[in-house]
DNA sequence: ATTGTCACG
DNA sequence: GACGTACGTGACAATG
């Protein structure tokens, strides 16, 4: 991650570097981790008012030291911020049982800031961060502006940010700290040393990694298998049997380690980095300070420095730059004093703008001079805001039609790439039609931005961006780090509203951007992008990616004080690359079977229609529940009809099915009818049609941030509802066939929602009978019924099985009574049965609704919210709805977490194995792969591993695979 | 654009 | 005592 700058062939010029030479060092000081070994270094000083000092002296003397011997042109102190940081929320135990700091250090904290603004030196801290992530931000930033960066600080947890063009300097021993020293320290290079603390962990931080294993053999491992991920998928192939065996048990420990000492260099900076620059002390409260401290030797010192340099204290520090930390009596910053550099503890609120506010500047970028430009401006901010225009919303198979950047609020770009002759829409030849506009080739393009959209240092945000990634990935970009403002929205506010960028925008930034429809028109006179005149397309494209980047800056911060930053960065976001390889890989659908099929069941609605209309004694539309309503119940009078609210008959398959049990052989053919007339036109006409002719494949679009629950959702087609459960769909499901040489490759999970309700309600008995590897429903029928298992009949098990489906949906007796055909009564003397037998899930429903009503949401087991706005309705009927919807919510709501768990470490350990398997689709508990055939047992055996490994809980989580050359052989 | 229906987990 | 119900999705055809 160290050769990011200037690795572009065409940036052979490098303009920032050459017309702007700013290559001084910036001196990041850890103000955090200085005082606290100042403090047991050096021997105990009070003040004469009896304040202990020593820590701050201690300082003071560095501070000054530094500060004569560099030559530093920006030089800035780091806080820890006070309360927990963004590490507590998914590790508790974090530096949890550290003993309160020393009596006589407490008051120091304050005196060290004080003297870093007597020294007119910028102090940072922010909130949900520790130092180390602020130091890790400003090196990230400072590095990659070209300037050379010394972390003063002897902290090991610092060494992982060692590397070109940034250094250590530890201030108590006076010695550098390179690449060398912390390989001495760690056995590995330093972009190593995050996996080595994984796995040896730290006591003092307490940061528990695999027990058994220290430094030294964590260096060794490391060293052999490259990284942490590496050694963990090959654990099973360690020689030593108790290694093997701890690293395996301790596997997820040391996943959360790692993420526990790896550093967040993208933390939101709390002030710009051109604002560290040095200002020239002002003596006189420098002075000030000092004497108050009663450091009169260093008083001493300084007075005499500033006679050898024949400076005179006169604030000369004037105007502007001495307002920020000129309050007299070194106070903290006075609130009443507005600071024109902004402090830190800012509202939120003041970090965005409203889009009115702000002058929008958007500019046209049509030659590789201007783009440089803008690549530029990303590598000084490390933060691009990126989005594509396309001619499709398939991007699998759409061409790329532009590129629009953002770099800060009102600032963006438009690099259109593929425009059209202006009006010459139609495809007509029209010689008079305007010539296209200059454009930059698309090849010249990406190789220009790859190196920027690569760089590990430059964070590239989008708005939905698994569609981006997509098309740069179609271009050779594999674009990475990426933020997603969709989805912080989601993880943040999942079920209280959507996440697209115009509703966001709407509310987070009461603008509404100009609607798609305005600039392309709609229906039939609907045209692609390409043909959008240039200044529509940049005003369009411009405020995309403006917006996002707007949404982000407002909304990222959210995630830390909503707790929810571990959702989104392991739950989430990690999805994005590997949903859009699956998007893109797509499915093989056998074309003419399809076809086959199409036709038969065409011939066979043309008889079942005959055969309805004779039966009804005329002709009319089946397809209409209207006319169907009429014929049945108003002409035929088949009992009495009425009952949907808006006044219409009912006619859906639970009446018709009563009216064929009645004996009426029209309905049973209407449900014949709906059954072929379904599965034509959703399905074998349907997926015909959606058939890509570049890939001969079906790409689906699956939504993140679309349901209440985490799950995903797939559309344009929906492939998560393929028939299966009659012969007649599944022959719908043959059409979906591997490459030749390949097999299709199904792995599901094994009743994992009620497997999740055992855990989350700590259902003794259920547990055991999971772990006891028991038939689930026949085990609940015998607890519930008192039924001996030797004597169970498949009725009683069939109730059982009910009941435990409508527990996970939040049962009641009504619904019940209709699903096993019995009377809402005897329903509820079942449920009673069950809830005694079972009662420790009575109380966790109870708990789980009196947790919805408190806070508005519910959590699943890995912290998501699911928000269920109707839970204080004063409605009765809505207010049990959203109370089966808490019910409901975590339970599938933490399955969805555990297969995103799964599906983000597939790839990796397909990649480990030397694996050619691909992942296609998700159906929610569900994975479906196209695997070369002579690989699909090895195939089916790792991911069958990485499905029942996703979670570590109190039962068992079982993954079944299946092989075969189509989808209903797999399944 | 909304409603009814039905395909899936 | 009365609400009207199993939870979560998306697509299609009819209809306003």
């Amino acid at each position: 991650m160290t050769d990011a700058t200037g690795t572009t062939e065409t940036a052979a010029p490098d303009t920032a570097a050459a017309s702007a030479p700013d290559r001084s060092g910036l001196y990041l000081v850890d103000g955090s981790g200085f005082i606290f070994r100042a403090f047991h270094a050096l021997p105990m000083m009070t003040r004469p008012d009896g304040t202990p000092v020593n820590a701050v002296m201690g300082f003071s003397n560095m501070l000054l030291k530094l500060l004569a011997d560099i030559k530093a042109e920006a030089v800035a102190v780091v806080f820890d911020s006070k309360r927990l940081n963004f590490r507590n929320e998914f590790y508790p135990d974090y530096k949890a049982h550290r003993p309160p700091p020393p009596e006589e250090l407490v008051p120091q904290f304050a005196l060290i800031r004080e003297a870093t603004e007597a020294f007119c030196l910028p102090c940072l801290e922010l909130e949900g961060y520790e130092a180390d992530d602020l130091i890790a931000t400003y090196a990230r930033l400072a590095r990659d502006a070209g300037r050379a960066v010394t972390i003063v600080s002897s902290d090991k947890d610092l060494m992982q940010l060692v590397g070109p063009g940034i250094g250590m300097f530890d201030p108590m021993k006076n010695k550098a700290i390179g690449p060398d020293e912390v390989f001495e320290k760690f056995g590995v290079a330093p972009d190593k040393v995050v996996d080595v603390q994984a796995l040896a962990g730290d006591s003092v931080d307490n940061v528990p990694g695999v027990p058994g294993i220290g430094v030294k053999t964590a260096a060794q491992l490391i060293t052999e298998y490259g990284d942490l991920e590496g050694l963990l998928s090959n654990a099973d192939k360690i020689k030593q049997p108790a290694r093997r065996q701890k690293l395996i048990e301790f596997a997820e420990q040391a996943r959360i380690s790692r993420r526990l000492v790896l550093l967040d260099a993208f933390a939101p900076p709390p002030r710009p980095l051109e604002d560290l620059r040095v200002r020239e002390p002002d003596h006189q409260k420098l002075i000030g300070f000092l004497k108050a401290q009663g450091f009169r030797s260093i008083v001493a010192r300084v007075e005499m420095e500033m006679q050898r340099d024949g400076r005179i204290a006169d604030g000369s520090a004037s105007s502007g730059a001495a307002s920020s930390g000129s309050a007299p009596g070194g106070a903290a910053p006075s609130p009443a004093a507005p600071s024109p550099t902004g402090d830190t503890a800012e509202a939120p609120a003041a970090r965005t703008h409203a889009l009115s506010d702000v002058e929008k500047r958007y500019e046209l970028v049509q030659d590789l001079a201007a783009l440089r430009v803008w690549i530029d401006r990303a590598r000084t901010t490390g933060i691009l805001a990126v989005d594509t225009e396309t001619d499709s919303l398939t991007p699998a198979t759409a061409t790329l039609v532009g590129v629009s950047l953002a770099t800060e609020p009102g600032l963006a770009c438009y690099i259109p790439l593929a425009h059209g002759a202006g009006a010459a829409a139609a495809g007509q030849l029209d010689f008079d039609a305007p010539p296209p506009p200059a454009q930059i080739p698309v090849a010249e393009v990406m190789a220009a931005l790859k190196g920027v959209l690569e760089d590990p240092a430059i964070l590239k945000i989008g708005h939905n961006f698994k569609f981006d990634h997509q098309l740069f990935a179609r271009n050779g970009v594999a674009v990475s780090p990426i933020d997603d403002s969709m989805l912080i929205s989601y993880a943040l506010e999942g079920g209280a509203h959507g996440h697209g960028m115009d509703e966001l925008a709407e509310l987070h930034l009461a603008y509404t951007p100009i609607p798609f429809k305005e600039i392309c028109g709609t229906g039939k006179s609907q045209i692609t992008f390409d043909k959008v005149p240039l200044d529509k397309a940049l005003a369009y494209a411009a405020e995309d990616a403006d917006i996002t980047l707007r949404l982000w800056t407002l909304l990222k911060p959210r995630l830390v004080e909503a707790r929810m930053v571990t959702v989104y960065e392991t739950l989430d976001r990690p999805l994005v690359p590997v949903v859009a390889d699956m998007e893109r890989a797509g499915v093989r659908l056998d074309r003419e079977a399809l076809a086959r099929l199409s036709q038969d069941l065409a011939v066979r609605l043309v008889e079942v229609e005959k055969d309805v209309h004779r039966h009804a004694g005329q002709s009319f539309n089946i397809g209409s529940p209207k006319q169907l309503g009429e014929v049945l119940f108003d002409v035929m009078k088949l009992g009495t009809g009425k009952k949907g609210k808006t006044g219409a008959y009912s006619t859906d398959s639970g009446v018709l099915e009563d009216l064929a049990e009645q004996g009426h052989v029209i309905a049973q053919r209407v449900l014949d009818w709906r059954q072929l007339a379904k599965l034509k036109s959703t399905y074998t006409d349907a997926l015909q049609q959606k058939i890509e002719k570049d890939t001969g494949r079906v790409h689906t679009a699956f939504s993140l941030a679309a349901t209440n629950t985490g799950r995903l959702s797939s559309t344009d087609p929906n492939l998560q509802n393929i028939p299966v459960r009659t012969e007649e769909g599944r022959k719908i499901r043959r059409a979906f066939v591997a490459a030749p040489g390949n097999k299709l490759l199904s792995i599901d999970y094994s009743q994992i929602e009620l497997r999740l309700v055992a855990e989350m309600a700590d259902i003794k008995a259920l547990k055991d009978a999971f772990r006891d590897g028991l038939d689930i429903h026949a085990a609940t029928a015998a607890q519930v019924f008192g039924v001996p298992l030797d004597q169970m009949t498949s009725d009683i098990r069939r109730k059982a099985k009910a009941i435990n489906f409508g527990i996970i949906y939040g049962i009641s007796g009504f619904g019940l009574s209709r699903q096993l055909g019995i009377t809402p009564g005897e329903a509820n003397t079942f449920i009673k049965a069950y809830l005694e037998r079972f009662h420790e899930l009575k109380v966790w429903m109870e708990a789980t609704k009196a947790f919805a009503r408190q806070h508005g949401y519910v959590v699943t087991l890995f912290g998501r919210r699911c928000y269920m706005p109707g839970i204080q309705d004063k409605n009765a009927a809505r207010r049990s709805f959203a109370e089966r919807q808490a019910i409901n919510a975590p339970i599938q709501g933490t399955a969805a977490d555990i297969m995103k768990r799964a599906m983000i470490r597939v790839p990796g350990a397909l990649a480990a194995a030397g694996s050619n398997a691909r992942m296609l689709l998700q159906v929610h508990d569900e994975l479906l792969f196209e695997v070369p055939e002579a690989e699909a047992e090895q195939a089916a055996a790792l991911v069958r591993g990485v499905m029942e490994g996703a979670a570590q809980l109190g039962v068992p989580l079982v993954a079944e695979a299946g092989i075969g050359d189509n989808w209903e052989e797999a399944h």
